[in-house]
DNA sequence: TGTCGGTTTGCATACGTTTGCGCAAATTGG
DNA sequence: CCAATTTGCGCAAACGTATGCAAACCGACA
């Protein structure tokens, strides 16, 4: 005899055979009453959920997770958590899931622990949906995104040819919004702080700017490798200091470099923003706003970002395996101090 | 007949039977194979060990957590993601658990949710243990923590007279060692920016320091209130410049709220750190080190703070409950140039 | 060769749900 | 008021694994 008397010592879980004793009906009208279109009277439903409410019950997400294959929790590969813009996708995805009673599930390659092994992982808790941010994604790792019984999205993130979902911003735009923003100022000499090498946002970003830097008829500017981190882009603006011909303007592939590079002008250089050079960055982080900086950059509207990839997630919710579809978010240049356009 | 001849519609997932058949075992031996110190043969592992890595067989979580009520998940309840310490918290975690074989599931309230709520769900999803982190839990939650059938404890806050266990910085101590510190150092009338109302962090370090500058005669320090924010940290500046007595040191309850006072100060009140003004932080974020700052800070040792935590949810891995302790850890002055000590 | 301790192994049950399938009850139309 | 239809409910079989229990095995010792 194992009553659930509420035993003294520790909470032991109310199942839904409690909340049926207690309602008067079967196992199975309590998991009706717990399932959306489920064929279920009114009334006992009404009773049933009185009865769950009493006890404290709610379905158990583990065993419902082994039937349905849907444990109502979303996947998030993501490695960078140094850059601020990925702790802003994280909460805005955390909180959006939140209240449509959806998990996150952080997965972070550990120690020795090469990403591909994530996914299967990921996959193996029954997860209903993977985004992979800010993970250069391998050929390997591409096959197993294709053949993944959940949808599967690259958030800002993107691999030519492959029929995986992504969502992003519309990087080569903003690169080329860039770009003719600083000419019609009226630069000359602007010069570029990339990402990682193969990054397909770094990529895109650096190829829109050139083009309209080259469009404008200004040469291929200057070009440094900053990593994506503060010290990157530090080091990126000394080394881009020591040119024969000083460039008037720095643009860096996201923010977090771009205030690495102002920081380096000013502290290292003795430069002054935008007086001697102009700073141009990417994403809109909290930082950028500080008046310490004061960064023009371009915005990354993290919300719609979000909101577009859940949008696919959910689309093949029944099953039906949608195709790929890769959506693009306009961004936005916002003007603040490190220019004087 | 559904044998997995691997299916060429959607990944099938291989399960336990799967392997046995392949290994000519049985299930049950399977299982053992996978379950540490289990009574099974070296032989039959091995073969067990060899038809899985063929197959790609690894056990389900779910299934496995179902019985054991170990889902191999750790729950992080947490709600403020904009101070940029806890996102390096964050990543501490994820990491050490990564290379445990352990996952991390994040708890962020939803809109209209409250904190109270989430802490039955995480319990639903059968997760090891609880870390919550940067919210102030109520009567009704401290309750709940501690019928809770697994260890909960707290990140970086304290409940005074609750039988939960905590990891902490040693707030207190830190307060007094940055007053003694600008006390030392001759400064006179110091101020301090405290964060939200009610919280253990900031009362500790506000108490530790307002003793220190006590102990060597100077009155308590002015007071206003930053809510933990950069933006809060600015106003409070800005408050404290209007003082008739210009504050000559201020003691922000965190980093990023020191950061908004450095900015407030440089920009809108025109001064200069540290030669008119000195600012301490709490933490000891990335941004404080960089050139533009160089925010004197008490450093909490993220890692270590991690590590302990992990210790103690694990410390009652085989049922015996384990009394709640609490652990302080000691941090580090860093001294910075916002400061001339 | 027979018995005995110890190690391995398989069988069966349990974990807490969902869901297809029948059946009884409720509803409708004539 | 009865037959035809709809509706609501319970039974039982899954989902994929862990584990107590008893049977089977293995070598060793008398």
């Amino acid at each position: 005899m194992t009553p659930p008397k509420n035993g003294k010592s520790k909470m032991e879980r109310t199942t839904a055979a409690d909340v049926a004793r207690a309602a008067g009906v079967s196992i199975s009208a309590v998991s009706r009453a717990f399932t959306p279109n489920a064929s279920i009277a009114k009334q006992t439903k009404s009773r049933v959920m009185q009865a769950a409410t009493a006890l404290g019950y709610q379905p158990n997400p583990l065993a419902r997770g082994l039937i349905t294959r849907r444990s109502g929790m979303i996947a998030l590969l993501m490695t960078e958590v140094t850059n601020p813009f990925y702790p802003a996708v994280l909460e805005t995805f955390a909180r959006a899931l939140s209240s449509r009673g959806k998990r996150v599930m952080l997965f972070t390659p550990g120690e020795d622990e090469p990403l591909e092994a994530l996914l299967p992982q990921a996959l193996g808790y029954g997860v209903e949906g993977v985004v992979i941010t800010s993970a250069r994604p391998t050929a390997e790792m591409t096959a197993a995104c294709e053949s993944a019984p959940v949808p599967v999205v690259l958030f800002n993130r993107t691999v030519e040819g492959a029929a995986i979902s992504a969502v992003g911003c519309d990087n080569e735009a903003g690169g080329r919004k860039i770009a003719d923003f600083l000419v019609e100022s009226g630069r000359k000499r602007p010069a570029f702080v990339a990402g990682l090498a193969g990054a397909s946002t770094s990529l895109y970003r650096e190829r829109g700017f050139t083009a309209g830097l080259a469009a404008a008829g200004l040469p291929t500017p200057s070009r440094r490798v900053g990593d994506f981190t503060f010290e990157g882009g530090l080091r990126a603006a000394e080394a881009l200091l020591t040119l024969k011909e000083r460039p008037d303007a720095i643009f860096a592939a996201n923010d977090i470099m771009a205030l690495g590079v102002l920081d380096g002008l000013r502290r290292v250089g003795g430069l002054r923003v935008p007086e001697d050079v102009w700073v141009v960055g990417f994403d809109d982080i909290a930082a950028a706003a500080w008046p310490s900086f004061g960064l023009t950059t371009f915005r990354q509207p993290i919300n719609r970002m979000v909101a577009e990839t859940l949008r696919i997630l959910e689309s093949s919710d029944d099953g039906a395996p949608v195709p790929p579809s890769t959506v693009l978010v306009p961004g936005r240049l916002i003007e603040r101090n490190s220019t004087a356009g």
